[in-house]
Formats: C-alpha cells, structure tokens, sequence
DNA sequence: AGCACTCTGACGCGGCGTGACAGTGG
DNA sequence: CCCACTGTCACGCCGCGTCAGAGTGC
C-alpha cells in the first residue's frame, strides 16, 4: 500500500502541515511513525480518516466529537450527536438570519435619516412593546427591571432603543423637562422571541402622528433640540401634541470631529 | 451626571468586568478612572457606547470595526461597512443551511441503512457529476486532478464520496478487479456552487438499476464484498449488470472493537 | 475592622497559522 | 553535497473567561 509523507497529504486534501499534526494530537489520525526520524508517514486507511475528519468538520462539528465520531460512537450515539448538530445549526440560522434582517433594517435607516432631517410626513405611529430602563440618564437597578433588561439585551439586535417624553400637554408645568430610554419592539416579534410582555413592559397602541428626524450634538441633552426642532415645527402646522412623543436613537456618528446622534420621533398630534 | 463603578455596569448591561476592561483597551469606551486607585467609573456617555456596542457586536462586527463605527466612520464608511457584513451574513446563512441540509439527509441515511442490507430495490440510479481523486486507494497527483479536487473539498459537506467499478462485464478479464473513488454531486447542485462540470469531471447519467446497502469490515478491499453480497445476488434475480456499478460511502462505524463501512450501490441492470 | 468591591497580570480555550531552528531523504 | 522536506517547540489570533494576589471604598 502506498505511503504518502505530510507534504503530498497536504496537496492532496488541502489541509495544512500544522492541521494534519494538530487533528493527530486529537487522535483524528495515526500515520505510522519512522521511529528515527519521526517523519510521518500517511496510508490510504489514514486518508480516508482524514477525509472523514475533513466532512465532519464541515458541519462544524468540534474537533473532539469529531474524534468519538471516529473512534468511539456506534449508530446510536452518532445518530444523536448528529441530531443535537441538527438543532443547533436551526438556532444559529435563525440567529443569523435576524441579525441580517436587522441590519438592513439599519442600514436602510441610516442612508435615509439624512433627507428626512426638518421632513415632517404624518405616519401612523407603529405599535410597540415598550420596557423603560433609564429615567434622563440614570439607569433603573431595582430587580423588576434589571431582570427585564437582561432579556432584551439578549434579544439584540432584534430590540430598538427607544425614548419617551412623558410630559407633553400645554399645561404641564414639567413639560419636555424628562425623557424616559428603554428598549422596544413590534408585538408580534416580542411575542415570536419569547420576550415578557406584561408589566414593567408596556403596550404602546399605534396613533396618529408626524414623523421627523432630528439631531443632537455631543453630549447635551436631546430635549434642547427636540423642543426647538420638533415641538415648535409641529406647533407651527397648527397641530396639537395628543400624547407622549415617543422615538428611536437611529445611530450616533462622528462628522467633522464631533458626535452627532440621529434620532426619529413620531410625535401624536390632534 | 450619575458615575457607575465597574459591578453596576456588569449587573445594568450584563456585560462581564473582564469584558468591560478588554472593550476598553480597544478603545470601544473610555471610562473616567481614579488615578489613585485605579477605579473606572462610568457615566451615561460611557454607558452609550457601551450599549452602541453591544449592538454592533450582535451583528457580529469585530471589535476593531465596532471602534471604528464608534469613533471614525463617517456616514459612507458606516454604511459601506454595512452593506459588507451585510453580503457575509447572507453567505454564512447560505453556507449553514447547505450545512443543515446535508446533515439531514445524512442521518436519515444512517437511520435507515441498516433495514436495507440486503435488501435489494429497483431503483433509478439519480443523475451525477463525477469527480475521480483515486484508482484503487492511490491518489491521483496529476494537476489535473489536484486542482479540481481543492474545489470538491472546500466544497464540503455537499459532496458524496463516491466510487465507480469500472470492469463489470462478464466477458472482461478484469472483472471486478478495481475500484475508483471520487466525489460526486447532482448536477444541479454541482452548477449552483459553481463546480466545474465538464472534464476532468464525468457526467454520469441516470440509469434503471438496484439499489442495496452493504458492509465491509476492517482494511479489507470492500469489492469482495460487493462481488460475494451484491454482484451475486443481483445475478440470482436474473439480471445482466448493465454498467458500471456506482455507489457511495455512507459511513464507517465502530462496532464491537472493529470498523465496519457501510456502502450504499447502483448496480445498472438489463 | 470587615467585607464587598476592584485592580493588574498571567494563562486558557479552539482551530489552527506562523516562524525559528534543527535534523532528514533522495 | 545540495536542497527541499520534515521535525519539534513556542507563540499569535479573537473574544473573552478564569484564576491569583494585592489594594480600595464604605
């Protein structure tokens, strides 16, 4: 039979010096061993556990299965140890298949916030799953919510960083003096991701309203600009604000030196 | 503004303090720090661009892009970068979803091989590209085989590996003498992943045959298998091989201490 | 004073890649 | 004798996790 030393192997199955010596420390492959030279030398049987190897890693498999999938495992138990790759490679598609989903949600966003900046358009305000974390900056540390919050940190890429600015009437002498940050999501993906939506999170109904973009520098507080931007525009197409403005962080960019924060708000009018 | 010591970001963001410090030496976040003690102590901007990263990092970016997103992308570089990881994502999903595929099918192949030893079925032989890497267990060095071979092997886990007897006929001397391996796919698949189709590959064609499952143990050439468990019996049912039986690896299992391989066969009939 | 917190620095993981330096085969 | 090949050993990569041991805040 013939004998083919590591460097034919490598041209021939494409897998590195180092992988060949590396898969034999994990018991992969035993090509016999010239006991004074220590040079490798591979046969047609150690060939074929190579390319055994090679298909079983390319279900990603981990290199220790990979050897009891070899050496150890009858039907029974490679059966499950496939079956248990099978759920796994659903989860990570899924996953991924969010997380591309969510990305060109993003990248959809941010390519046009820029023409949408001072466009006032009436948009019917999405529904949303709302959970608060932060009152202005400070993060909230009681239990009721840090349990919440570290669901919906899991969930991300899926959850929007959304704001709400509780004191909008005319009347309200805190008026636009706070603003909420939490996270949120449409309904139906809450519900889909398995996320709690019952208190502390809460149902936000959709509603009648105008949609802008609008930006904030640096570190100051966005209400400055939501006030002087948002609040007085929609004032001045003779609208009434109706209920809590509410809105997204879409991205927070560095231009010409400094950070400007992106953000879009639905505004509820009447 | 509110300072956070290095455990209340932990518990807020579910980030560990190891991650925290090691998202600071890449610069995701620069935290205020006691330069008597040592202490971090994060705000809200910190907290920003630690909950910015977290999202970023949910897509998968690397950490060096993430500070780049962070602190230096303008808005084109922001979304070329997008769009790049964009076109990975939907390559990954493409890759893990062949990955389900094949392993699906391959264990439904294990689960019923057992009830097919010699069992015998009419079956057409599915159409084929071939690829051949080996006569007998010696592989084939030529460039015109190497070369090839790379792309079935990166190709991996889509095709089966796949043997031809070439000398079946009663009146060759050679009968059953030799074996080819090789890989093979559906032509199908074969051009949807941009596999070379034409020669050195063969087109192998679909043919009526009978299809069985049958073992080999151990180091021992599997044609003595083929002839005394397959050739012999297709013979008694009153048929003529027709062409080159073809068939594919399925497995190799251990078994009470030895190795025994599973073949499945298309024996073309007349 | 006690105790929880935080610091730094070193090492580990998987699946290899890379490089230094010495020995081997034909 | 050349020179490509092969050997071993050690370290690097990413994105952290996991110690140990010493210092700090309240």
């Amino acid at each position: 039979m013939k004998k083919y030393k590591i460097g034919a192997v490598t041209k021939l199955l494409n897998l590195s010096e180092d992988t060949l010596r590396y898969y034999e420390s994990m018991g992969l492959v035993t090509p016999q061993k010239d006991e004074e030279s220590g040079y490798r030398y591979y046969d047609a049987w150690d060939l074929n556990f190579l390319l055994d190897s090679i298909w079983y890693r390319s279900f990603d498999f981990p290199l220790k299965d990979v050897g009891k999938m070899l050496n150890e495992d009858d039907v029974d138990a490679f059966a499950k140890r496939c079956s248990k790759r099978q759920v796994e490679l659903l989860h990570t598609i899924c996953a991924y298949k969010q997380k591309l989903d969510a990305l060109t949600r993003f990248r959809e966003k941010i390519l046009r916030m820029k023409n949408r900046i001072g466009v006032f358009e009436m948009s019917e305000r999405p529904e949303r799953i709302y959970q608060k974390h932060r009152v202005k900056d400070d993060f909230t540390f009681d239990a009721d919510t840090l349990g919440p919050i570290k669901k919906w940190l899991a969930a991300m890429p899926l959850p929007d960083h959304t704001f709400i600015i509780p004191h909008y009437a005319e009347s309200d002498p805190k008026r636009f003096s706070e603003y909420w940050w939490g996270f949120s999501l449409p309904p139906d993906v809450a519900i889909r991701n398995g996320m709690d939506v019952s208190p502390p999170a809460e149902y936000i109904p959709s509603v009648k309203s105008v949609y802008t973009v609008f930006t904030a520098n640096e570190r100051r507080t966005f209400l400055d600009s939501f006030q002087s931007k948002v609040a007085a525009r929609v004032h001045g197409m003779g609208y009434k604000i109706a209920d809590r403005p509410m809105g997204n962080l879409l991205v927070r960019l560095h231009e010409d030196g400094i950070f400007t924060r992106y953000f879009e708000v639905w505004t509820p009018i009447e």
